[in-house]
DNA sequence: CGGTGTTCTTTAGGGCGTAAAGTGCGGGCG
DNA sequence: CGCCCGCACTTTACGCCCTAAAGAACACCG
C-alpha cells in the first residue's frame, strides 16, 4: 500500500501543510473537531495498527465520529496522510554537532533517523516519487545537507551522496519495519515460520546445497547469539546496518581523498 | 500496497514453487487453464497496469474467466503473487565474467538488477520480510555472492555488505518506479506537477529561501540537461546512481584494504 | 424569528478478496 | 452402455474499502 499526495488542489493541499498556529482558532460550529485533532488521531492509527488500518472509517471512530465526518476538514485520504507524515516528520532532532567533522555527526544522524522510522514505521509506506512538500521535510532535508556540507565535496556529487544516504537509511529501516508488520499482521513470529518452512525446503529441494553452494555457505555461518531477547532477524539487521554505514562512510571519505588529491 | 507471503500450508506453498516441469503435463477436465497460464496473465497484468491493479478479477477477465475461477489453482492472492514473483526473477542473468576482479562484475550486476526492477517494477512491492523461498530468489543470491566472494572479505562483513548492495539497487530502482507510477495512477507528468506547486510553495512560505539555504542551494544547482528526452528526475536518479554506486564500491574497496592491512 | 451556512450522518455505488453453494461436463466403473 | 463422481468453473453473498450526494441538526446573523 504506497499512496501518492498532491493530486487534489495544490493550492488547498499547501495552504493546509504550511497553515501557521492562527489558522485553527475558529472552532466549528459545533466544535468538537479540528484538522488537528484529525491528524493526531489518524496517526495514533497508524501507530498502534499499522498503515493497512488506517482507514477513514478507523480515524472517524476513534474521535466519536463516522468516515464521512472528516471530509469537512480533509479533501480526502492522501492528503489526509500528507498532513500525518509532515507532522510527525517534526519529531526529528534538527541539530547535529559538528565539532567532530561530518562523520561522527551523519552516524549519529543515519541512527536516529532509523529509529524515527522504527517508531513510525508506516511512514516508510508514504511514496516519495510526489513529494507533499511541507516544511518539516524540507527541515529534515536541510539538517543532513548542514552535515554534509562539511563534506566539501561538490554540489554533483553531494545530490548523488545525500540520495545514497537517505536511500541506505530508509531501505535498512525498511527491513526490519517490514519483518515486525509481517510478524504483527500475520500472527506469527519469525522462528515459527522458519522452522515451518525450513524442513520442507530440504524435502522439497533436496539437492539444495549443491545447487546453492554459496548461499548454504552464507545461511550456515550465523551470527553468535549474544542477546537472546532481540529475536534473530533484527539482531542480524542492525549487524548489517553497522556494516553497511560503515562501509558507505568510508566509501564518502575515499570520494573526498579522490576531489581533493 | 505491500504483501507478505507464505502463510498459508507451507508444504504446498513450497511444491507449487518448487514443482518441476512434469506437474503441467496433466490438463484439467475442462482443460483450458494452468497454473503458469495463471501466472503469466498475473505477470501481465502487473506489467501492464501495476500491482495496485492486479486483482483477482483482473487476472481472471485475462483468461476469459471468473475471478474464482483461479482458486482452483491458487490458494489465494498472496501465494500467487509468490509464484509470480518467483517466476520473473528468472529472467536475470545467473553468470557474470570474473576476468576483471568482483568491481566490474558487480557493477554491471547492479546496473542488470536495477534494469530488471526497472522492467518489472511491481516486484519492488513484493514483501522481503517473508520471502516466498523460491528457486529463482537462492539463484539470484548465488549469483551475487559468486561475484562478491571475490573480494575475500569475512562472512560476517559479507553479509552487512550484502545487505548494502541489494539495498541500494532496490532502493534506487524504487525511487524511479515510485516515480512513474505517480505519473501513470495520476496522469500528471512530474513537470507538470512541480510547475503547479513550484509557485504555491513560494506564495505559501515567503521566507523559503532563509529558512531553508542550503536546500535552495541543492535545488539550484541542478544538472546540466544534456539529454532532453529523458525527463529530468529520471536523468537525477541516473545519475545518483552513479556517483552512489561508485561511493559504495570505493567503501567496499576501503573496507577489503582495512581487513588485510 | 426566519434564513443561511456549517457540521455531521445517512445512504448508496463501485471496488476489493474469498467463502459457500450451484452448474455442467468428461472419464472411470459397474 | 449408462450412471455417477469429481473436477472446473460460475453465481451469489459478505464484509471491508473510499467517497459522492443528499439529508438533518444546530449556531449565528440580520
Amino acid at each position: 500500500m504506497v499512496v501518492y499526495a498532491g493530486q487534489g488542489d495544490a493550492r488547498r493541499s499547501m495552504s493546509l501543510l504550511w497553515r501557521g498556529a492562527a489558522d485553527e482558532a475558529k472552532a466549528g460550529v459545533k466544535g468538537g473537531l479540528s484538522l488537528d485533532a484529525i491528524v493526531d488521531a489518524a496517526i495514533g492509527v497508524a501507530d498502534e495498527h499499522g498503515m493497512a488500518a488506517l482507514s477513514m472509517r478507523a480515524v472517524g471512530e476513534r474521535l466519536g465520529r463516522t468516515a464521512m465526518a472528516l471530509y469537512t476538514y480533509v479533501p480526502n485520504k492522501a492528503e489526509l496522510i500528507d498532513l500525518m507524515y509532515d507532522k510527525v516528520l517534526g519529531e526529528l532532532p534538527g541539530d547535529y554537532p559538528l565539532d567532530g567533522g561530518w562523520r561522527p555527526a551523519l552516524t549519529t544522524w543515519a541512527r536516529d533517523t532509523r529509529a524515527f522510522y522504527l517508531w513510525h514505521p508506516w511512514v516508510l509506506q508514504v511514496s516519495q516519487a510526489r513529494p507533499a512538500l511541507g516544511p518539516n521535510e524540507f527541515r529534515m532535508l536541510e539538517t543532513l545537507l548542514r552535515i554534509l556540507r562539511e563534506t566539501g565535496l561538490d554540489v554533483q556529487v553531494l545530490r548523488g551522496v545525500v540520495g545514497a544516504v537517505v536511500q541506505f537509511v530508509r531501505g535498512s529501516a525498511d527491513v526490519i519495519a517490514d519483518v515486525r508488520r509481517a510478524a504483527r499482521d500475520t500472527g506469527v513470529g519469525d522462528e515459527e515460520w522458519w522452522f515451518a518452512r525450513s524442513p520442507v525446503l530440504e524435502e522439497v529441494a533436496p539437492d539444495f546445497a549443491a545447487r546453492f553452494p554459496l548461499a548454504t555457505w552464507l545461511g550456515g555461518m550465523e551470527a553468535p547469539a549474544e542477546d537472546d531477547c532481540t529475536p534473530y532477524l533484527e539482531r542480524e539487521a542492525e549487524w548489517n546496518f553497522t556494516v553497511g554505514l560503515d562501509v558507505l562512510l568510508d566509501g564518502i571519505e575515499a570520494t573526498i581523498a579522490r576531489s581533493v588529491g
